[in-house]
DNA sequence: TTGTATGCGTTATCAA
DNA sequence: TTGATAACGCATACAA
């Protein structure tokens, strides 16, 4: 087992008051003699002495932990979300605790329940988000906290994402420039923010080319990607099925991509594909897919930024961060001539 | 803020040590008279209880905390590898708390004192590998830990990993069955665990098949797409160019894709390419690749069972896991005519 | 320059 | 059926 401050006052002959500020007091320095600095430091030392965060957290009120809670953690969009904010909060001196809540909003409450009960001094969330009197509890209790990727409109908390109907606009509007017009939308989990703001890009980008809505051309049901697979399939079936397919996430683009491998689809000569998310591979797929990249870094940057601020002054106002999206254009959209289209009916 | 027993105590008459029991004892069913038992509920849903882990860790002297240490968190391999790991720990109850160690080591130790300074219950470690002095600590302070992925074979600890050697037999003996005989391997960081029982295997299958180990073939330095982006093209300008790449992990393989489209080199007509790590996206890259996969869910679940056992006996015999990897077969490999060999001489 | 005493929130032991 | 009290390990106000 790990000694104590105590052990380390019994064998030295010293007070635990001075074993405690020379090993953790260095800083304000107290006048302590250069002699029992050393004896001290030694026999901790000797001693393998560790020191107790419990202990120090419960006495100081104060943990220096983050907690930060994300859908999926293997997804490669958090995967990356996560490491950026890692070291951004290393560098601020604090560690962090990551819940996967695998968006189920019952496991995204015991986490943060979790998380508040081991006293973090800050959360960080990307919630499921289709319910927040969670989040708002938090808000009430006055903990600091900033939601990322995932918020709400609707809650008067800070908040970092991309601006999602922006990036909806950059990619659909890519496609009708490109000749298409029966551009289908393969959602993720609905009542979630991310989701429906790019929904309402999509629409709105129909809407201001003058293309109606088709409702049939509307599916899906989360960030998965057996949705995107299964909801491929389906469009497929279509008649006539649609000339292009806009995915909401990273990987129901691959799920889309196996559907349309299976079936022997090419991409993009029989549909063409533009997915929101770009993740390291996405050069690499074949084809390489056009896609809507989101800046994640410095949405950690700005994420932590507003943590910190948080922290610090409890009753600045509130900021909502919008980034922006860019569009990497690759080798997934075809260009369409406009008679073409019909040729795609069978 | 949040309110304690003593809050609740003061407010409903009760003692500390009834609310207490009320509240966290549900189990051990004192004899607490209904009527008590609700008011004290009542109240602290009315105040906002929320129980205080670190006291309780301190009073306890356990935390219900498993520390997991892995070295990117952003490679798809380590995030499958740390969603397998919280599900499994969740499942006995455990929570878990993450540190990335970007392969450095120097991260690793000050990773592995700050989850010790928490009182985590247990450890999981992928080491970066090169060294294990500061392991070797753990385990003589007899904190129960299991090493996964990267083990030391010098080390009588409990661990889980894939049998590297094989997995490397796979991919270079198939390499061979091609046709291939000038087979490069891009390495992951030398003196790794994983790094070397992978070279090991590559050695192996080239001497068992008689083929002189050339070491202009063997290169790279860290388990990144860069180092896989910057070996190939050194080895593109060798003259011949080997005719296939096998490389130690899947972000070696993407950095080497990229290398290979820069240069117009198709893979596999020009080159052919097998790798060591399956993610979900090899499937969909162009080409498919060929690749070893390794059982992550098993792995997760097998470190998880060792780590149980050993908490609860801290003396049984340790024990080694080695997994079998299996072989996917895809589209990264081409089939070799003897004679082919010499026209890729330039 | 160093020591004493108190409290952070819990649980466990013992007593009532 | 409930309460008083000590202890977990640490940091700090106050004393010396």
């Amino acid at each position: 087992m790990s000694s104590t401050l105590k052990d380390i006052a019994e064998k030295t002959g010293f007070s635990i008051s001075t074993v405690s500020r020379v090993l953790h007091d260095n800083s304000k320095k107290y006048k302590i003699s250069e002699k029992t600095r050393v004896t001290v430091q030694q026999t901790a030392k000797d001693l393998g002495y560790r020191i107790n965060t419990l202990a120090r957290g419960l006495r100081l009120q104060k943990t220096n932990e983050i907690g930060v809670i994300v859908p999926d953690i293997a997804n490669p969009f958090f995967s990356a979300l996560i490491k950026s904010l890692a070291g951004e909060l290393r560098k601020g001196g604090y560690n962090f605790i990551v819940y996967d809540t695998d968006e189920d909003i019952s496991i995204e409450r015991s986490a943060i329940k979790s998380l508040l009960e081991k006293r973090v001094d800050g959360l960080i969330i990307a919630s499921v988000g289709q319910d927040f009197s969670h989040i708002q509890k938090i808000r009430d209790a006055s903990i600091p906290l900033v939601m990322i990727d995932r918020c709400f409109d609707a809650l008067d908390i800070d908040s970092v994402s991309v601006d999602n109907v922006k990036g909806s606009l950059f990619a659909v509007n890519h496609l009708i420039k490109e000749g298409h017009t029966r551009i289908a939308f393969i959602q993720g989990l609905p009542g979630t923010y991310a989701n429906e703001t790019r929904l309402q890009g999509y629409k709105q980008a129909l809407h201001d080319a003058g293309i109606a809505i088709d409702e049939h051309l509307i599916g899906g049901d989360d960030f998965r990607s057996m949705n995107g697979y299964l909801e491929t399939k389906h469009l497929l079936t279509l008649s006539p099925p649609p000339t292009a397919i806009f995915t909401a996430g990273d990987l129901i683009a691959l799920g889309a991509l196996e559907a349309c491998r299976e079936h022997c689809i090419n991409i993009p000569a029989d549909i063409s594909l533009v997915t929101f998310d770009d993740p390291v591979f996405t050069s690499y797929l074949s084809p390489a897919l056009t896609a809507i990249e989101q800046p994640i870094g410095k949405m950690a940057e700005m994420a932590v930024a507003l943590l910190y601020r948080r922290m610090k002054n409890p009753d600045d106002e509130r900021t909502k961060v919008l980034l922006e999206p860019t569009l990497n254009v690759r080798n997934s959209v075809a260009r369409l001539v406009p008679q073409t289209n019909t040729m795609h009916s069978n």
